[in-house]
RNA sequence: GCCCCCAUCGUCUAGUGGCCCAGGACGCCGCCCUUUCAAGGCGGUAACGGGGAUUCGAACUCCCCUGGGGGCACCA
């Protein structure tokens, strides 16, 4: 039995994105189908947040908020950096003692200056170690013309950095290309190497599994846990990031991508969950693509995580999610949009209709948002039934929708009331009139949209008085739109 | 500019030297079903970036090029 011990740790700021909430996942499947090996497997939540004006404490609630829709537990924590300023500054010192640190002048501008001037052209920009070798008397100068200080690592001057990932094999890098980084702000506040670095050591933590963008920042944490006397190190594993539809870095301005948002827009987390296992890892072709999250967990192997970034597709997402949706025992669908339906109508909700609507709208919707879409035209006011303009065209453009109307009207009017009785189809072959062709005007006029529940169902449902209430406004309404 | 990672249909991917003139899924297109639209069923379109090398034989191995992404902060 091993023991596994892995980590998410999310800096707050901001609400959690596909790409972070992919790292959690893939941490959480990692840890989960480890458990279920029968290995003892730990999975901890952190929170970064060292940078204290990036830091606002309802990012956080929001981060165990969000975890917790997607049924993403952790055993251990949140823990949180901004109460371990003490250790780290204390880290910081002892590493200044040994010479593996040093106190460094320089303003961010001073490094930036010299930059541009060409000092390191041809090479990596960055800190050019002006401070690296002060004495003790060049110190106490700089201290004493009021410059403040932070305090710098001391990287290796030769040779190379080599660790063993475990999705991508060896990975390299010439130590002259990594230059001396700071550790410790002016504020006395850490940088994230130094927190993550000793984190991961007092935490124990096995396996570093995160995203591809941090995986030039592993040997600069490697060198300090090293100096810092840890002579263990976890095994490390980077995860192919996530890019928008351009391929470049998913933000903002590609639309959702803020879980968070896709909750409100009308998706599952088990969707969720699914759609971004696979993106980043497959099981292979046999076992299907609809997995349920205990299957993942299940099947999960980092090994088999690819090496590509993929681009984010909703429209699959999207197709996901009604698969998801169809699954979804239809009294737990039902619960899970209640609230807000009741909450939307009042006293105008009724469990029957909306029990009723549930069943025949789950397999017609891929969100829950057009589900509860498509029930709103049984519990609006009538005051409020409103036709929008795409529909009413739609209406318009039907063939003798005039008649169509009328005829409806009228056996609507004395039909036997009941979903068969109310069935339209031979009042309109009974006009010479294909059904399909002409039946979207009777959708509009009592759904009030092109799109919704089987028409007959809805009319059923809404009862005979409001069916006829707005079976006559479409046909006044046409009256006057095409005065005959 | 320097460094790192990566490279199969539009997208997510299967594929680890012969089973592949490359399989699945989403999307798209067509047909069917049908009370509009959806959903569903059936079918179709579509890819191994280029060049060398190794080999009897390369999508799979190696090299170069090209391309894409990431990093180079007193962000994480």
């Amino acid at each position: 039995m091993a023991t596994i011990r892995v980590r998410y740790s999310p800096a707050p700021s901001g609400e959690l994105h596909v790409g972070s909430v992919s790292t959690a996942l893939f941490n959480w499947l990692f840890a989960r189908h480890r458990a279920g090996l029968g290995d003892d497997a730990t999975f901890v939540l952190r929170i970064e947040d060292t940078d204290r004006s990036r830091t606002r404490e309802e990012w956080i609630d929001g981060i165990q908020e969000t975890l917790g829709w997607l049924g993403i537990d952790w055993d251990e924590g949140p823990f949180r950096q901004s109460e371990r300023f003490e250790r780290y500054a204390e880290a910081a010192r002892r590493l200044v003692a040994e010479g593996r640190a040093y106190e460094c002048f320089c303003t961010e501008d001073d490094v930036k200056a010299r930059n541009a001037t060409g000092t390191v052209a041809g090479r990596t920009p960055g800190y050019d170690g002006h401070c690296r070798d002060l004495d003790e008397a060049a110190r106490e100068a700089q201290r004493a013309e009021g410059r403040t200080s932070v305090v710098r690592f001391r990287t290796p001057d030769e040779g190379a950095s080599t660790f063993v990932d475990l999705i991508r094999g060896d990975v390299s890098v010439e130590w002259v290309n990594i230059h001396d980084f700071v550790i410790l702000r002016s504020d006395g506040s850490p940088i994230f190497f130094l927190a993550n670095a000793l984190d991961d050591i007092d935490q124990a933590i096995t396996h570093v599994i995160r995203g591809e963008d941090l995986i030039d920042t592993t040997h600069r944490v490697l060198a300090l846990r090293r100096a810092l006397g840890e002579a263990e190190q976890p095994v490390y594993a980077h995860l192919p990031l996530i890019l928008a539809a351009d391929r470049s870095k998913l933000s903002k301005r590609h639309g959702a991508v803020a879980v968070e948002e896709f909750r409100s827009r009308g998706y599952l987390p088990e969707a969720i969950i699914n759609y971004l296992a696979l993106m980043g890892w497959s099981p292979g072709d046999d076992a299907g693509e609809i997995l349920s999250t205990d299957e993942l967990a299940g099947l999960f192997e980092l090994e088999k995580v690819t090496h590509a970034s993929a681009v984010f597709d909703e429209k699959k997402l999207e197709w996901m999610n009604g698969e998801w949706m169809r699954r979804l025992d239809t009294a737990e669908l039902g619960a899970r949009i209640e609230p807000e339906v009741r909450a939307r109508f009042g006293d105008r909700f009724n469990a029957a209709v909306f029990a009723h609507a549930v069943a025949i709208g789950q397999e017609r919707s891929s969100t829950l948002v057009q589900l509860v879409e498509q029930m709103t035209c049984l519990f609006v006011a009538e005051d409020d039934f409103s036709i929008d303009d795409d529909a009413w065209a739609r209406l318009v453009s039907v063939e003798r929708v005039g008649e169509v109307l009328d005829a409806v009207t009228a056996h609507v009017d004395r039909c036997e009331w009941t979903v068969e009785g109310i069935n339209l189809v031979g009042v309109i072959k009974d006009l010479g009139l294909k059904p399909g062709k002409v039946m979207a005007a009777v959708y509009v006029a009592i759904e009030g949209r092109a799109q919704g529940l089987p028409v007959f169902d809805a009319i059923w449902l809404i009862g005979r008085e409001r069916a006829l209430v707005r079976l006559r406004a479409a046909r006044d309404r046409l009256g006057r739109d095409l005065p005959v």
